[in-house]
RNA sequence: GCUGGAGUAGCUCAGCAGGUAGAGCAGCUGAUUCGUAAUCAGCAGGUCAGGGGUUCGAGUCCCCUCUUCAGCUCCA
């Protein structure tokens, strides 16, 4: 038997979905039919969008399909006929269209459905065997928000049942890790409805784990050289004026006042910190002997995204990002930059999330010069500049354009959330603008005016984006650094009542944040709750413990692992702390 | 913002031919004092997301709004 690559059994499983909507919704219209990343979609043009009912019926039709054997063929033709034979297809006949003149147009077919379509596919449809249909949404036409809304059906595919079951069975895993499910869960986070989208109530537990990060990252700058600074949450809108906000972010802002009344004073809440933290570079004249200089803020912004987009704890309407701003010379630039990489590093790093993360090359579209200021040379030029520094770092990464900001290029650090969806973790971004628009100087050795270079960076994003992450990651059980409760003490009777109180105390003192559960329950059922709640570890205490002065250890993941003394516990604690273990 | 699902107790869900709401877990009270994943009994808990409409009567049917999920678009 012919081995074929799964992209083309997962092509071919698209246009066999698409043969069996014909069949059965005759009047649909097919647009385009991808393999895609564990899977495939086609999208097609419909009166109404398809129902589940419906879609079982088309997965019932494909299996006739693959039962029925039909051989792929493909085939070419001139434009002409290619235009007669997609007559009654008016979105391949767009993509014809589109098709370099001259080339003949290729095609593919199997018993009665023929497709616009550049392949590969496998031999015959009896080869799709394992498959199944996921999911029906909408898409819009060549991923266009102004054009007609099609409906798109999801599907995947596998070479053979069994592992098209296991694929099945970790989309089932990967929603038990889902933070937007856990985390509410587990008290980290919730929401209410009268308070709006995007504005989540971070818990006791989620604010914690916040408030260390954040501890973290602020001592981690300080000792990076960075100088903390604390700046207003909103502004007049003359300071968005100023820095090009107003013109090319203003529907992502939260306005308030009437900005069409000339007599009423205009504030917006801040979508980014830096032209309020450029106020602290500004307070005075610069030499070229102060720089470099780097800031840093924990700083809170408002961003008014469009309500279909808020998601959890990662895309939200109010966060707190680590930002920070580095004003350097020319030839400081490549030396900074390294310096905000390592440091991106250093914290996924000690998180865990290094190994998750894929790195992004952001530049501009010159083909939409209206999203961005400044001139292609100056873009150019800076691109070029930026490309050599990853190149010089070893940093492997993707170019994308049209990602840029709107002042320069990002380097972007990437990360999947547990449902496969990409999302920016943290970005290092080269700005050769807003110096110059917000009058941002230095002198130079020879006595003359200059604009630094900008750097504007996290270190380890926006803290809520970095929970939702990390509760992903560890399923909810973050490391023992991290995790809102370290260790549960666990009296069996009422009779160790006293001396948990006393070692329950004795661990808060040392700094640890640790519950006492005295409930008079049985044992095996308390250690279940603190299994469930993720607690690192269980300090069960009985008569024997308790007289020896000591405690029986459980860790959540290795189960017991031994009594000893108290102190003992303690500088174990104190140590797995310490290293930041994972 | 767009397309389509969904919203019933703190959580997971049942109730759907329209006849005034039910289970398990959690909570509370009492009993139990127990050695590693669920001790027993009782109690309490809901303007069925909010508003409007149809009806003698609406969780159930219709409309609007809010929230939420998946996907698309967006993400400076």
């Amino acid at each position: 038997m012919a081995d074929f690559p799964i992209n083309a059994l997962r092509h071919s499983a698209s246009h066999i979905m698409a043969q069996a909507v014909l069949r059965l919704f005759p009047k649909a219209r097919t647009a385009i039919g991808p393999a895609i990343e564990n899977g495939f979609y086609y999208d097609f043009d419909v009166d109404k969008p398809f129902t589940a009912e419906e879609l079982e019926a088309i997965e019932k039709e494909m299996k006739v399909i693959v039962k029925e054997r039909y051989k792929i063929e493909s085939f070419d033709l001139p434009r002409d006929e290619a235009c007669a034979l997609m007559k009654d297809q008016p979105y391949k006949l767009e993509l014809i269209d589109e098709l370099p003149e001259g080339e003949p147009i290729h095609f593919y077919k199997h018993g009665e459905f023929t497709d616009l379509c550049a392949g590969p596919h496998v031999d015959h449809t009896g080869r799709v065997k394992a498959f199944k249909l996921l999911s029906a949404t909408g898409a819009y036409w060549r991923g266009d928000s102004n054009r007609k809304m099609l409906c798109r059906i999801y599907g995947t595919a596998f070479d053979n049942k069994e592992e098209l079951q296991a694929h099945l069975e970790a989309l089932e895993e990967a929603k038990k890790r889902d933070h937007n499910r856990l985390g509410r869960e587990l008290e980290y986070f919730t929401t209410v409805d009268y308070i709006g989208q995007g504005l989540p109530i971070l818990m006791p537990k989620g604010a914690r784990v916040i408030q260390l990060l954040q501890r973290w990252v602020e001592d981690e700058e300080q000792k990076r050289g960075y100088l903390l600074t604390k700046t207003p949450m909103m502004a007049k809108s003359d300071l968005y004026k100023i820095s090009g906000h107003w013109d090319h972010y203003r529907d992502g802002m939260f306005i308030m006042g009437d900005p069409d009344d000339e007599e009423a004073e205009v504030f917006a809440l801040r979508p980014m910190t830096c032209p309020f933290q450029f106020q602290v570079y500004l307070s005075r004249t610069r030499s070229y002997r102060d720089l470099p200089m780097r800031f840093n803020e924990t700083s809170t912004l408002f961003r008014n995204e469009s309500s279909g987009e808020m998601h959890g704890l990662i895309r939200i309407r109010q966060f707190t990002i680590s930002e920070g701003h580095l004003a350097c010379r020319p030839d400081q630039l490549d030396k900074e930059f390294e310096g905000c990489v390592n440091l991106a590093s250093h914290m996924l790093e000690t998180v865990g999330l290094d190994e998750d993360v894929s790195f992004r090359f952001s530049k501009w579209d010159p083909q939409n010069r209206e999203k961005y200021i400044g001139s292609a040379e100056q873009w150019e030029q800076v691109q070029v500049r930026m490309k050599s520094i990853l190149d010089h770092m070893g940093i492997v990464y993707t170019e994308a354009d049209g990602e840029a900001a709107f002042y320069g290029p990002k380097l972007d650090i990437q990360i999947r959330n547990v449902h496969g969806k990409e999302d920016t973790l943290i970005t290092i971004q080269i700005d050769f603008q807003l110096a110059e628009r917000f009058g941002m100087e230095y002198t130079d050795s020879e006595g003359q005016k200059q604009f630094p270079y900008v750097i504007h960076r996290t270190s380890i994003g926006c803290y809520e984006r970095t929970l939702a992450l990390l509760i992903e990651k560890y399923a909810g059980a973050l490391p023992v650094w991290l995790a809102p409760t370290q260790a549960v003490v666990l009296p069996i009777t009422e009779r160790q009542h006293d001396y948990a109180q006393t070692l329950y105390q004795r661990l808060v003192d040392a700094g640890f944040r640790v519950e006492l559960d005295d409930r008079n329950e049985k044992i095996g059922f308390k250690i279940r709750e603190a299994q469930v709640q993720k607690v690192p570890y269980m300090l069960v205490v009985g008569d024997k413990e308790m007289e020896g002065g000591q405690v029986a250890v459980r860790d959540r993941r290795e189960g017991d692992i031994g009594t000893m003394t108290v102190d003992d516990f303690l500088s174990r604690l104190a140590q797995q702390v310490e290293s930041k273990a994972k």
